[in-house]
DNA sequence: TATTGTTATACTCTATAACTATA
DNA sequence: TATAGTTATAGAGTATAACAATA
């Protein structure tokens, strides 16, 4: 198996060059410098989005649903809901069925952001490992539904 | 293809679900956590090992190469080597030939460190998706190496 | 001028724990 | 007691920019 590096450079990383931790690391450090070299300007973080995006699908979904479906800390989660309450994009409600819970609604101004952001959000997605066949894509995506369903109900 | 959470869950995810960059993110905290839960006491996080590891394999491997390999960025290099230098893991030399430079180099309590971590290291690491039979994480594993290898040198 | 490493600052995401309000 | 959310604090890892020393 061909290893990162091995051909260009000097450096033996042995047993860890195969690591899948090292090479998840890898793989969303890359991601994540291609998301900002592209997208940097564009003033929304993939984490955000996702949240908005997931409130946008899940109109009236509470706070902590999210937190487990996203797997986001629920201090960090709190940040994350006033930011997009802040810029108008979320809504609270305290539902009196049960009053210790927020419902989390998108806004017209939220959903028009959503429209917007949509499509080169997800064009950003299948130009991911462009250099790779639609097919290899597609095998990879699997392959990690597969991992992240074997480590999840431990 | 079968999403993450669409049997045992409401909630509606719709395209984020087969995000690849979601899918990352999603993978590496399950391999974050379970590291803590099992060996959180053992007091060496995943990124000094690797830096401890790079170096043994490599002696006198220079700062910035490490960088460049380990996709570490030259300010959190100096905190890390720093920290691994004041708990006498490695040691600094400035090389006559380019005194801009520093070459590492393993003390022998650093390599006495790295033969004790390595077995249960790469253990887990052999751990990881284990309900995936092992051709399984292979093509996971070599689908990560081209994805990355396609991401690299834009 | 460019490169190597250091320092400083800030932001994201993580973890933990204490706290309030509600069930 | 347990649950939902908030607040506070800490740590890892990232980013940027300015800086000194050297090439």
């Amino acid at each position: 198996m061909d290893v990162p590096h091995s051909s260009s450079n000097a450096i033996n990383l042995g047993r860890l060059a195969t690591d899948i931790g090292f090479l998840l690391r890898l793989a969303q450090v890359k991601v994540y410098e291609r998301y900002f070299r592209e997208y940097g300007d564009r003033h929304i973080k993939p984490g955000e989005f996702s949240v908005l995006w997931a409130i946008a699908h899940n109109p009236g979904v509470r706070q902590n649903v999210l937190c487990q479906e996203l797997i986001i800390k629920r201090s960090h989660m709190t940040k994350l809901v006033r930011s997009l309450e802040d810029r108008a994009l979320v809504s609270r409600r305290v539902p009196d069925e049960d009053r210790r819970g927020v419902e989390l609604t998108i806004t017209d101004k939220g959903q028009t952001l959503v429209d917007e952001i949509a499509p080169w959000f997800f064009a950003f997605e299948d130009c991911l490992g462009e250099k790779m066949n639609a097919t290899e894509r597609e095998k990879l995506k699997a392959q990690l539904l597969k991992f992240i369903a074997s480590e999840t109900e431990d």
